[in-house]
DNA sequence: TGTCAACACGAAAACGTTTTCGCTGATTAT
DNA sequence: ATAATCAGCGAAAACGTTTTCGTGTTGACA
């Protein structure tokens, strides 16, 4: 078991000083071709690389991103972090992953355990029991000791940031409008509590979309599911308030779900009372995902690009970290939603 | 913005030595309670905490973990890096991910990163190309400099290191075994080729089935499919060749595919030329994931309980890591599957 | 022969810690 | 009164780099 190879190594191996080995390794012109040669060898010889952690104590940067968010088994989160790793490591820096698990104090600890050295800047999107509480603290110490955030789809306007979102109630709005131009009269809305930002903002977009037609909300369409229940197990409860919601509202015609699952979910329900998709009801979900692609039949979509806002995050943040002057301008990217037509609508 | 406070510009302010700054904040008895007290108000007002990076250089360890993974996007890899989270965190470890896109070159290059300082060891699994390639000079290289390194899912016999696996075999006989003793006659097989030996190993389970049932094996009924084309855009071409599977087949009544969406798409064909789930024909797949939970009918398979093993492979790893005497010993653990029975079986 | 520039290299500081050792002044024991 | 102990603190080394500055040797030139 040969250990790391260090300069000091290799400058008492070649009895020249270690300054002499550290320039002669990066071609200065100040080393003879002669010790430069004999230098260079050697270090190839014996594999040689420097050391990250000497390198990045001298040069006061990690080279490194921490990336924080809710939950990783999630396919919108995992592309985003497959957008972030990419342009990443393009750009020489790599990724170290935090999991919050939606939850404050493990948001509060991980940035911490990050914050105090290990890496260049942030990239996170918060977790919903830090929105709920309200509770920004951490974020504001962060970015005061002049380590950069960028904050991602779950934001809050309280903090000053570079921020890449999507126009959730635009995306929204376009979703319902597709369902009422295809001929729905009674589009229902699967949504989540308000405090879940996006939530309120896509049930804003369906509001929209109405009145855009207008048409004005039932309040009996408008299904706020709380989301503290549907976490894995308590899927039951959740077919069941949908299957209240068909059949209280027996011309429901077009549902819009917050979410794929929701969608999903909604579909298997009307299914199972004999509802014909999409010839008697059609149905829409945010965020594309496998469940989407692959359900029968096919779930249409708002896709809301995760591996691309991954990529826009990791670019502002390097931009910012590599930035030499130091006047603060925040930027907020909105990315483009699309709308994936699949066969759960006309 | 206030920068980060260290411990020399504490010593300043308080018109001492570094040395006693350090000592007081860790509590030492060489230091008299007066200044103790003093220097840890003055450091908690600052809130002061030690550097990182500069305590890795110190002792020599990073106190974080490099993973490497093929592709993050996938339920089964992010269940096994929460796995790995969860432990590492406790521990007091960090997690560092690099996605090698089940490429050769970007998943030696992703190492060599890591690996000079930046990590204390490894977990991966390893990339579809190097298993292709049969080269692993770079893991033997790591270990040999004495960085530990635990394989999970896709090892490799030839490298000598810390192991967790399924038995991928046997969870595959249980599975085909299932079919069979719920009356299936010609259970066919939908697998990839041999180079990926989980696709090996599942098939061999599948033909240890067959034998246990004195049935023998028709190679008419064994698809293996070529990995490379299943790549997102080539899933019509795998539906035509399950199509053509079924129809040079009729008596098929049993499929056991060696993945979650294999089986998926086969339903879907199964589905559209007419056949009964689970009345006609069953379905059983491997490696539980949304999809199988939330198809319709939803999909009986074998659950690999990613978490469990990345929490496994991280434990191993850490163990290795902290432990004192230098003997090595891997061990392989063999983490249990699991058969979900859901609708698409009897 | 003496001066000067160019060349090739080494010493040392710096990044932020921890820790070993040595030093000083005071208290105790002889 | 002298020696020995001890409490309390500081200096310095070490981790592995990079970089600035200094220094000695060589050759050319006046």
């Amino acid at each position: 078991m040969k250990k790391k190879i260090t300069l000091k190594q290799i400058a008492r191996e070649l009895d020249v000083s270690i300054s002499t080995v550290s320039k002669a390794l990066r071609d200065s012109i100040e080393i003879s071709e002669d010790t430069r040669q004999k230098v260079q060898a050697f270090a190839k010889l014996y594999n040689y690389r420097p050391n990250n952690i000497a390198l990045s104590l001298k040069n006061r940067k990690t080279k490194t991103i921490g990336v924080i968010i809710p939950e990783i088994v999630h396919h919108f989160f995992s592309k985003v972090i497959r957008g972030i790793e990419l342009v990443a490591n393009k750009r020489g820096y790599n990724v170290i992953v935090g999991l919050s698990n939606e939850s404050f104090d493990k948001e509060v600890i991980n940035m911490q355990m990050l914050a105090n050295g290990s890496i260049d800047g942030f990239i996170l999107s918060i977790s919903k029991e830090t929105l709920q509480q309200q509770d920004y603290h951490h974020f504001k110490e962060t970015i005061s000791q002049g380590m950069p955030i960028v904050m991602f789809d779950r934001i809050v306007n309280e903090i000053h940031c570079d921020k890449v979102i999507i126009d959730d109630s635009k995306g929204s709005k376009n979703a319902v409008m597709k369902l009422l131009s295809s001929g729905c009269k009674h589009v229902a809305i699967i949504t989540t509590k308000d405090y879940v930002s996006v939530g309120k903002l896509r049930t804003q977009g369906y509001l929209d979309a109405l009145e855009e037609f207008k048409m004005s909300p039932e309040t009996d369409l408008i299904l706020k599911v709380d989301d503290e229940l549907v976490s894995e197990d308590h899927l039951e409860s959740l077919e069941r308030e949908i299957e209240d919601l068909f059949k209280r509202n027996k011309k429901i015609d077009g549902v819009f779900a917050v979410n794929e699952l929701y969608a999903i979910i909604a579909m298997k329900v009307a299914r199972n009372l004999g509802m014909k998709i999409p010839e008697d009801i059609q149905f829409i979900g945010f965020t594309d995902g496998v469940l989407s692609k692959h359900a029968t039949p096919s779930l249409t979509t708002v896709n809301q690009h995760g591996q691309q806002m991954g990529e826009k995050a990791a670019e502002l943040l390097i931009d910012n970290l590599e930035r030499e002057d130091e006047e603060e301008h925040y930027t907020t990217v909105v990315i483009e939603t699309e709308l994936v037509e699949r066969n759960s609508t006309k």
